[in-house]
DNA sequence: CCGTGACCAGATTCGACATCTGGTCACGGA
DNA sequence: TCCGTGACCAGATGTCGAATCTGGTCACGG
């Protein structure tokens, strides 16, 4: 359809202004003449601008959420806290305006907070219940340590996850090598708090009894649960953007 | 002295106002009126607001550190990065000054940040370094981890507190259980990422070999050493909230 | 019937004027 | 003599109306 391709344009006219100027300074003047449009036209896809903004920023939520399964799908692994986080992180690194949101940088993103605030504490609470489950799932196959209260290991994770990517704006200057090692100390420290490595695994069969499941097995065992709610997931966050969309 | 009480008195009442009101809405006057003195008189006591303003948060911070000292000294296990981060949490949470100074809340802090920036970050680095020493101290007594660089469990160590300070102001809705919880939570998490349980300790000792240090007797050992890095932190603290104080 | 840009109302910015406040210092009291 | 004080000043900050800008609409033209 050309009609899509065209809110394409206009989408990423918008992304490239967002991260450029701020959201204060772009108009939509500004985003119509830059994706070839009148500005009419732009409202004929969005119904305001804040509605055009936080598509941006959805689309680029959806976009991390939808490499995120495909990494689990590619390798069952990256469905380990440690691996996932990892990817998360090297998404965020990768895309600005995902540094953006999560910094919660006031200059580019504006009012996008507060407008919009209410739309993403709701996708926010969508994936605690992901990460809810998933750890409930990785439990079940002994890959997550249970002498620790749930809720406190999904604190401890969403705290380690905001320290780490505030570190990221915070010591910029001074960060140790390079952001591939950091993320590599972030999955590390993740792994060690939550998981139960390969090792601890084994160890942890019943001694003796007729052999359970390998560490890699119990991970394969598990991936298709938490693909499915990771899936339900970035169905949710695909409905949510094309919901501001018109028509 | 008559007059050093007076500048505590000076303190108190910044500190009050300063929290009440946040940087930009407390004058001089008000400050002079609240201590019962002239405003001249603060004066005679600090150079400049700024100088005030930033006393108020170094006193604070030297506080901190005074409190950790205390705890190390009354129980050496308290040197361990768990148990030292977790006591830092909960002054933290007690003081409210901190509380502002570490979630970088502009409201109270106003251009404090911009100019004391350089002042605080010196003091930052102070610490900085007293933890890299630390770290190397208890890597010696076999009591944290030596599998990792130190300087990724520096970074670590760091993004983990920034994540779980951070945490506090930004989920103070839904932040399970009580404040001491989650110091428990941030200590069980700090203690899986870098350092050795006592029951690895007693594993990783030579076997068979003379028996080596319990992991109490290592703790007892390395105490004095890291005891004096912070000392020597807190009179670097002390000297500096001196150095804003006049005559 | 879809795309457009002139148009409007309300928001934002600007700037001159008024007020406030950090910092000084001459004075008065001990 | 010397310490504490508050009146005072300059520059920062706030106020408020006018001027400008911009999100959103809609009548028109292709």
């Amino acid at each position: 359809m050309e009609r899509a391709e065209r809110g394409e344009r206009i989408l990423e006219a918008a992304k490239e202004l967002l991260l450029a100027w701020g959201y204060r300074r772009v108009t939509i003047d500004e985003i119509a003449r830059r994706a070839g449009v009148g500005k009419g036209t732009v409202y004929l896809h969005w119904k305001t601008k804040d509605s055009l903004m936080l598509a941006v920023v959805l689309k680029a939520k959806w976009r991390s959420q939808q490499q995120q399964l495909a990494r689990m799908r590619a390798d069952p692994r990256n469905i380990l806290p440690s691996r996932m986080l990892r990817g998360f992180y090297r998404d965020f690194l990768a895309e600005p305006v995902l540094r953006a949101l999560y910094t919660d940088d006031a200059d580019v993103l504006g009012r996008l907070n507060d407008t919009a605030k209410k739309e993403l504490t709701e996708l926010m609470e969508v994936s605690d219940q992901a990460l809810h489950g998933s750890l409930e799932i990785l439990r079940e196959h002994g890959l997550v340590r249970t002498d620790t209260d749930l809720r406190h290991q999904q604190y401890a994770l969403l705290s380690m996850a905001a320290g780490f990517f505030l570190a990221e704006a915070m010591l910029y200057d001074r960060a140790p090598d390079s952001p591939e090692v950091r993320g590599d100390i972030f999955a590390d420290t993740v792994h060690r708090a939550v998981e139960i490595s390969p090792e601890e695994f084994a160890a942890g069969q019943p001694p003796g009894a007729a052999h359970g499941p390998t560490h890699g097995e119990a991970v394969a065992a598990a991936a298709p649960d938490v693909i499915a709610l990771y899936a339900r997931m970035e169905e949710h966050s695909a409905r949510e953007l094309r919901r501001h969309v018109r028509d």
